[in-house]
RNA sequence: GCCGUUGUAGCUCAGUGGUAGAGCACUUCCUUGGUAAGGAAGAGGUCACGAGUUCAAAUCUCGUCAACGGCUCCA
């Protein structure tokens, strides 16, 4: 007999090689039927799976994320069996669950793949799952495992293998489908109910760009239809809050295929919208001592060349510009730091004028993939709230610190609750990809790590994610479906001082190199933008917002009236703007609740007799009337309460 | 850049080889109204662009451009 302890705690004696699953069993029958995986001592574990010592175990539901792995792990093999039964020629990569079910990659040699193939795959899938398949582990060596996949003619899975250390090899069978697989998975095949494959894309073997792409199959599955339906419907619904929809919708910004692919044109309204954000950030910056400075769109090559940037980047970057000058070669600037590093120069720097923090919107021009591209957030021409700050090793921590604080403020103010935290580092094994020596390298590093320690900031650690020239660390945000996205960034940077030779005088009266910061909190105003749309549905915040309040006049006959008082909340600093069409006024406050403004004032005869406004705000309705002046002073306090919050 | 998909009016979309369509938006007229779509008329398209097949191409083929979903990349 052995003992399983459960996770309150409480345990049962069990003869040895019990499955997960019998000890659900002898529980309840209902929980038999609705546990999906397990673990064992924390190791995931088949439900099928025997256990041969006392443990202790979890066992996990749809709800649970372990359980939905298991599911999509498992429809991935699914999957991998209905494509093998329909395309026998076909040869399999790694087929992983991912955040939203599953894909795998496959090489279906010369006869691709098109999405006119996923009904008949879908209907093969469904028709083997019904079958109820058991899912089989077993333990192979490794010499059986090359030989298993060699004979079939399995050269991803063979190169796996050739990895794989001996005694460590396990694979999982269903039907006639065999793959090279840790688990764990389903008993059987039974619990998928409901398939939907999302979509086709071509995808590097081992992601890398120079071997083979192979075609990746996405497609996800429940355990009900039902479930399918309400995802297929929430994913229709994430797509209303598209960036690039709401952004044309609300006329913020668009692109011309004349002016070129990833240039923005920001349109009035979304100019407002955008300058207001850098007031916002300007007003904190102020706050933590930051002086705005302007330079250039262009500069002398040599400044990257001097950087590092033009030996990385510069072959596929845009291109130099000439001049009629021969030998003046210029670039559009992709980033602001030489020219941050030449105002630091401009004069001798003591210790005491130490730090420097240097700030400037700095629009910038990267030549970015042309399937990079995607709306406001990957483009060729974007804004960084750049600044660089310029400090003695010894201030470095807290100036580090002091940058989180102000990206947790606009955070904050902005309501981005759900953002993650990356510590990127330089990959170890890759150091030529990098400049500078190992030791500045393990002080930046340790900078980092030791300011998220500081702050109790739970970040996630990346290597190989680090910038050429120093560890960052950069705030994600996801989008409406769920892409993730780096906003702010802070990176710790001891090379660009050394290579622009930048000094100070110590109270040593010795000459010293600054430590610099890069940070941008926003990341870009283009990227930010995008996101913010995307959180807010396209309804900012009040102080934030381009349009405040629109007046809506019942009839023509007051729009005088209506001009009136857009005239006075002007004069309080309210921006409204006056619907006068001829429409009625259900038709008016359709079309403004559509435009998202939060304030809709609705003025007819009663309201120009009273110098009052009759008030209905957005998505809630009507609020009755009030007084002209009452309106603006309410709107100015709201307006002052979300920005004194900051 | 690579794989896949898409491109018809300002927007959303019908239109499978035989004279380019609808709704909304727009313009004009009627209507002057009280909290989520009033009525009528009108205007608007080189069917992304370029070649080809055909008596005939929005429709079939090839190429280019752009957008979309991924991969790779992201200073």
């Amino acid at each position: 007999m052995i003992k399983i302890t459960f996770p309150d705690g409480s345990n049962r004696e069990y003869a040895a090689g019990v499955t997960p699953l019998q000890v659900a069993e002898s529980i309840s029958p209902r929980l038999a039927q609705d546990v999906l995986a397990a673990s064992i001592n924390g190791e995931e574990w088949d439900l099928s799976r025997p256990v041969n010592a006392d443990s202790s175990i979890k066992l996990f539901k749809w709800d649970d994320a372990e359980a939905k792995h298991a599911f999509w792990h498992s429809s991935a093999h699914l999957m991998a069996e209905a494509l093998q039964e329909l395309y026998p020629h076909i040869k399999f990569g790694i087929g992983p669950a991912i955040e939203n079910g599953f894909y795998y990659d496959v090489d279906s040699g010369d006869q691709p793949l098109r999405d006119s193939d996923f009904a008949n795959i879908e209907k093969k899938m469904l028709e083997l799952a019904a079958q109820k398949q058991e899912i089989v582990r077993q333990e192979i060596s490794k010499a059986d495992a090359l030989k298993l996949f060699g004979d079939r003619n399995e050269i991803y899975k063979t190169e796996l293998i050739s990895e794989l250390e001996d005694g460590t090899i396990t694979t999982y069978t269903q039907g006639s489908f065999t793959d090279l697989c840790r688990g764990p998975h389903l008993p059987n095949t039974s619990p998928i109910k409901a398939v939907k494959l999302m979509a086709l894309a071509g995808a590097y073997w081992r992601g890398d760009e120079k071997r083979k792409q192979l075609t990746r199959i996405y497609g996800i599955t429940f355990p009900k239809k039902k479930m399918l339906d309400e995802y297929l419907a929430l994913l229709e619904e994430a797509k209303k809050r598209d960036h690039r929809k709401i952004g044309k919708e609300l006329e913020l910004f668009a692109f011309s295929e004349a002016v070129g692919k990833g240039l923005p044109l920001w349109l009035p309204k979304g100019t407002a919208l955008r300058s207001r954000l850098e007031e916002f950030l300007k007003r904190i910056q102020k706050r933590f001592g930051y002086q705005q400075i302007m330079t250039p769109h262009i500069g002398l090559k040599g400044l990257w060349e001097t950087s590092g940037h033009w030996a990385k980047y510069g072959k596929d970057s845009f291109q130099p510009i000439l001049t009629p000058e021969e030998d003046e070669v210029f670039l559009m600037k992709p980033m602001n730091c030489p020219f941050h590093c030449e105002i630091y120069k401009t004069a001798p720097r003591s210790y005491k004028d130490l730090p420097l923090r240097y700030a400037e919107f700095g629009t910038v021009y990267r030549y970015e993939q042309s399937g990079e591209l995607h709306g406001l957030t990957r483009v060729r021409g974007f804004t960084q709230d750049d600044a660089h700050i310029f400090c003695r090793p010894d201030q470095l921590k807290e100036e580090f610190l002091k940058v989180m604080d102000i990206i947790f403020i606009i955070f904050n103010a902005l309501d981005f609750k759900n953002f993650e935290a990356q510590i990127s580092l330089r990959d170890p094994n890759n150091k030529e990809k990098y400049i500078g020596s190992d030791e500045v390298w393990e002080k930046s590093e340790r900078a980092i790590v030791e300011a998220c320690q500081e702050k109790g900031l739970n970040a996630r650690v990346e290597l190989g994610e680090a910038a050429f020239y120093g560890p960052k660390l950069d705030f994600m945000v996801k989008d409406a479906i769920g892409r993730r996205w780096q906003l702010g960034t802070i990176q710790v940077d001891y090379n660009l001082p050394e290579r622009f030779e930048l000094e100070y005088n110590g109270s040593d009266n010795q000459k010293h190199r600054p430590v610099m910061i890069h940070r941008a909190p926003f990341g870009s105003m283009e990227r930010f933008v995008a996101v913010l749309i995307e959180h807010t549905g396209g309804k900012f915040p009040l102080w934030l917002t381009p349009d405040q309040a629109v007046i809506l006049p019942i009839s023509e006959k007051f729009n005088d009236y209506a001009q009136q008082v857009a005239n006075e909340l002007a004069q309080q600093d309210i921006r409204a703007i006056v619907d006068d069409r001829n429409e009625k006024i259900g038709r008016k406050i359709r079309d403004n609740e559509l435009k998202r403004i939060p304030y809709l004032l609705i003025v007819g005869e009663k309201e120009a007799e009273n110098g009052e406004v009759s008030v209905r705000k957005q998505g809630e309705g009507d609020k009755g009337s009030v007084k002209v002046a009452d309106f603006a002073a309410e709107i100015s306090s709201e307006v002052e309460r979300q920005i004194t919050s900051w």
